[in-house]
DNA sequence: TCGTGTATGTCAGCTAGCCGACAAAGTCAG
DNA sequence: CTGACTTTGTCGGCTAGCTGACATACACGA
């Protein structure tokens, strides 16, 4: 079970600083209370947008009333990015899981600044190329794992991105509910509720008010070998 | 069942006159034989690809002997390139279908090009963000579909990249084995053949010397919804 | 403080699709 | 033409995980 690396993700902390002020001086400022949504699947695209504090999170909604978690988005990254510079409706939702700051750029006008910042396209460039590559290990996941271990790669994914040492191991550094669990790994709510209930008796995980502790030594191990975030 | 659009593929079509003709300049043409590997996971990765001629097919091997198709690349398209951004080894495989003509260009040149020629890589941008986009539906479709529904959609997927007008309907131009759409759909071989089996019974697909023509008259008109190549 | 809504825990069917195994049919190099 | 390999077709048994249903626990606003 290797963990991907999932580098490149903080755009703010990539970029030359001047850039970062110009990027700055294209949009305005926004804040979105929890649960509250920033854009859906189906409306247009007209912004990118650059989150500045709290965490949201990039899902799909499927036809038949599922939803897939794709991506959880920090403070300092972007996002919104795909559709906007392909045009057309956002396939993707996205939703502030905490109250959120919110740069929003006119995409016309990203586009513009990219034209006249090639090292930030860069940078644009790789952080693309970083979510394809986390994007592809879901379906490898999703493929060839059962819950159980899709739950532990999760965690572990989770771990090089919103890590932080605790008492314990490690505790990932967000909440989630049952029900995300499942929309990110693609199972019922179910059965991650029975699955981290075997888990945590197996010593490997443990839940603590919402916040998922990684505990098991070997799993440890493993998260020591992914990367730290930038 | 939505079909999503699968467009901005083709970079050889997408860039500035000049850009094209500077890009060749950079690199060398290779040839490659049918089932020849272009790259495998694991190995360091110095090039990003430009195919010329050919068809390749993007892949990830799990840990568990499964293998993810997670892209056909056609002519004009550039391949490697997620992985070159951001450096390290590879951790998708390249395969050629056919006998393959690739333009290798290194790494560093082609970052050195996308950093003077800004309008490149926006289209590089919008490559990558479509890219997002088509492996989100192939999440989605993996996490809500049952296996006939995902092989009619990864069918209409492909029309709209490879469908060609036939006495019957659409046809695919491309050769695929059973095991290579269960790679794509997360299913396997057998379930394939039965299910494949099904749907020519029903008359919603037929497949023909290796070839997957589109014959339900509703599939169809939603082939047609699918937006061309571009 | 209570009441309402959301999250968790658990259980008993049920079934889609996996697995292994084998036969038949193509395909291709020598 | 032949033998070896790849691909397709089919079947029976098995099980992970889905579904629906319910009980409990928790959070939070009035």
């Amino acid at each position: 079970m290797t963990i991907l690396q999932t580098s490149v993700i903080d755009l703010l902390t990539r970029i030359p600083d001047r850039d970062r002020e110009g990027l700055f001086g294209l949009g305005k400022v926004q804040d979105f209370a929890k649960g509250e949504s920033i854009f859906r699947a189906g409306e247009p695209s007209p912004c990118v947008f650059l989150l500045l504090k709290g965490r949201i999170k990039i899902y799909q909604p499927s036809t038949v009333g599922k939803e897939a978690i794709l991506w959880f988005c920090f403070s300092g990254e972007l996002f919104g990015l795909a559709e906007a510079a392909r045009g057309g409706e956002r396939v993707v939702s996205a939703q502030a899981c905490d109250a959120c700051e919110v740069l929003c750029i006119r995409q016309e006008q990203f586009t513009a600044f990219l034209e006249s910042h090639p090292q930030t396209s860069l940078v644009i460039v790789q952080l693309l190329a970083c979510r394809l590559r986390v994007l592809g290990d879901v379906v490898i996941n999703l493929i060839s794992d059962d819950v159980r271990t899709r739950i532990l790669k999760m965690a572990l994914q989770l771990s090089s991105r919103c890590g932080i040492p605790s008492a314990r191991g490690i505790c990932l550094d967000m909440t989630l509910t049952h029900q995300e669990i499942a929309d990110m790994i693609g199972t019922t709510r179910q059965t991650v509720t029975t699955t981290l209930g075997q888990l945590e008796r197996e010593g490997l995980l443990s839940v603590d008010h919402h916040k998922i502790h990684i505990t098991g030594s070997e799993l440890l191990a493993q998260a020591g070998h992914a990367p730290a975030l930038v």
